[in-house]
RNA sequence: CGGGCUGUGGCGCAGUUUGGUAGCGCGCUUGCUUUGGGAGCAAGAGGUCGUCGGUUCAAGUCCGACCAGCCCGACCA
């Protein structure tokens, strides 16, 4: 290609509504522009590069076997509703009508199909099947966010997994977290697995592969001691013992205006210290007012809760409500004697003696109160959120919190589709038994901002080879100078005959506008041809990461950056 | 959905307080000069001021409604 004939639009300045470094860097590099919220054009590098990733991800799974296949974007809301997503999904299913007036959607995941799909196997002797596609989903995002990382339409490579039983998923699943840690290398991401909620996807178990990124919206809790890894939502961690003394009986006492755990500590140190009372809390499960029982100082996490009761829909009561259920305002809560709503209480208050609480009146608190004796807890759960200081249950160690973005997640779902669908076969003694699933997504576009967030400097991009739009740039700091546009050429053609992606910046340009594109559009490596260089027989090439410079004989220089690019290919390999 | 903010040439912004017929930088076009880190001079092109409605002799500016986008939160396979 020529860089004289390429549409790159590249800009001084990024837009003002870019903050995400990727997003900033992706549109000033002339690789997308934005259509809608959550909704952007590709331009011809933004492409190049998807391409790139999208060829990487092909290698990967048929290497594990899996098959591509393409499906339907356009489905009708029937088989959603007949998995009972339609509703589950709420506002985040595209949903629209055909002319005949038939309730349609557009897909953002693809189970329901490919166990349809599924149904057309019988046998025990067909299976094990790897079934993929690399295709657009659609999610009404509430809030589109940080360019390509949080969008409403994407490509998505989705694969599907069909077993006749849970340990064929078990090996399924093992390959594809194989398959998906070399993806993440050849993409020149450092991203790990770690331990995940299901979400609405359903299912046993999951692990998502997080790129650790202040850009990331995933909060993930690991410790070095032992390897453990957890998204936040599904972490758990030691707590302190704490010594709760003689066993007491329960005493009401007046509070007074104190309607928070910091007041009533402050007014009570001796028995009313955070982590002496009991936090209640109250929300709406699934319609069903129910009482949240925490430590003082410890934070609920609603995804804990939600998959704890297997509720889709989880929310605060308002202060009315509670106010009916239990006749106090919050700041005055408790689970004393409450056996009209349902009560669930974190594991951190199991044996727990001499707390303090709400007395669901009004300004006033109860103390002496021992867990299990004075409150009828109904359930107890892991409800917590784990904090920066936190033990490891495995080991001791202190736990890190850090910041990540999904790249990649994969799903060990079950035979909730496959029932759902009828997808039914025979094992060789003739018993029928619903295919085993799993599910495993990589998105493509958000995977090329966690590349950029992850390679970059002030001057731009930093891509590695493997998926650079091109992987060489020859510039020509004299285009004019027909010993430098001839020896230029030379290379130029050089290199395509060797098969390597190159563009030759051929523009009447100053050569500091041409370095500053090449620096922002992230080519690694840079040969730079000039007046002064041709005469002695030498030019120059520069490595985009670090952009250290030497000089290389024109004659060497085609063979020498050949190999560059070819090592560079093999990244993660 | 709650909170905050923003819509003026391709990009970044001023102008709105105090209504008077739209401006700056970058980019773009042409010419001359320049040529190893985002050039200089000169002449140009380009804007329904987000949309609709209202007030007024007159609206980018005042009023109302709506739309879009961004940020925080909620939400999110």
């Amino acid at each position: 290609m020529r860089w004289s004939q390429a549409h790159i639009p590249t800009l001084r300045e990024a837009p003002a509504d870019a903050e995400a470094v990727s997003h900033r860097l992706l549109v000033r590099a002339g690789f997308i522009r934005q259509i809608a919220a959550g909704s952007y054009t590709m331009l011809p590098l933004g492409q190049r590069t998807r391409l790139k990733v999208e060829r990487i991800i092909r290698e990967e799974m048929d290497a594990i076997g899996a098959q591509e296949m393409l499906l339907p974007t356009l489905h009708p809301a029937d088989i959603w509703r007949k998995s009972g997503r339609y509703d589950l999904m709420g506002d985040n299913l595209f949903k629209l009508k055909d002319r005949k007036d038939t309730d349609m959607v557009l897909g953002m995941t693809e189970e329901e199909i490919f166990a349809l799909h599924a149904t057309e196997i019988f046998s025990y002797r067909d299976l094990p099947q790897i079934w993929y596609q690399m295709h657009i989903k659609f999610r009404d995002e509430p809030r589109p966010k940080a360019g390509l990382l949080r969008v409403r339409e994407f490509t998505m490579k989705d694969s599907y997994s069909l077993d006749i039983d849970w340990a064929g998923l078990d090996v399924a699943f093992e390959k594809h977290r194989e398959a998906y840690k070399r993806i993440f290398a050849r993409l020149g991401l450092s991203a790990v697995d770690v331990e995940a909620s299901s979400g609405t996807m359903g299912g046993s178990e999951s692990v998502e592969f997080i790129q650790r990124s202040e850009a990331g919206e995933d909060w993930i809790v690991t410790c070095d001691g032992c390897g453990y890894r957890a998204n936040l939502e599904k972490a758990t961690s030691a707590l302190v013992p704490i010594e709760d003394g003689e066993s007491t009986s329960i005493e009401k006492f007046p509070t007074p205006g104190l309607r928070t755990i910091k007041a009533l500590a402050e007014a009570f140190p001796e028995v009313a210290a955070p982590e002496r009372q009991i936090k209640t809390l109250v929300y709406v499960v699934d319609g069903q007012p129910t009482l949240i029982l925490l430590r003082g100082d410890h934070e609920l996490h609603e995804q804990k809760l939600i998959d704890h009761t297997g509720s889709t829909n989880v929310r605060p009561a308002h202060p009315e409500e509670i106010r009916e259920l239990l006749g106090a305002d919050p700041g005055s809560l408790g689970g004393v004697g409450v056996t009209h709503a349902p009560i669930i209480a974190d594991n951190a208050l199991r044996g727990r003696r001499n707390m303090t609480t709400g007395a669901n009146e009004d300004d006033f608190h109860y103390k002496g109160v021992e867990v299990e004796r004075d409150i009828p807890v109904g359930d107890w759960a892991d409800l917590r959120t784990v904090a920066l200081g936190d033990r490891c249950v495995e080991c001791g160690s202190a736990l890190d919190l850090w910041k990540g973005i999904e790249v990649g997640h994969i799903f060990k779902l079950g035979t909730k589709y496959s029932e759902a669908f009828g997808a039914i076969v025979q094992d060789e003694h003739g018993d029928s038994h619903p295919i085993v699933m799993g599910s495993y997504g990589i998105g493509v576009e958000r995977n090329m901002a966690a590349v950029v967030e992850a390679n970059h400097d002030d001057a731009g991009i930093i891509w590695p080879a493997t998926i650079a739009p091109y992987e060489v740039v020859v510039t020509l700091v004299r285009p004019d100078d027909p010993a430098v546009k001839e020896a230029g050429e030379r290379l130029y053609s050089g290199l395509l005959a060797n098969g390597v992606d190159v563009i030759i910046d051929d523009r009447e340009e100053r050569p500091g506008v041409k370095f500053a594109d090449a620096e922002l559009v992230g080519i690694p490596f840079r040969i730079t041809v000039g007046p002064k260089g041709v005469a002695e027989g030498k030019v120059e090439l520069t490595i985009r990461r670090g952009l250290e410079t030497e000089e290389v004989g024109l004659d060497q220089v085609v063979a020498k950056v050949t190999e560059l690019v070819t090592a560079g290919r093999q990244l993660g390999r």
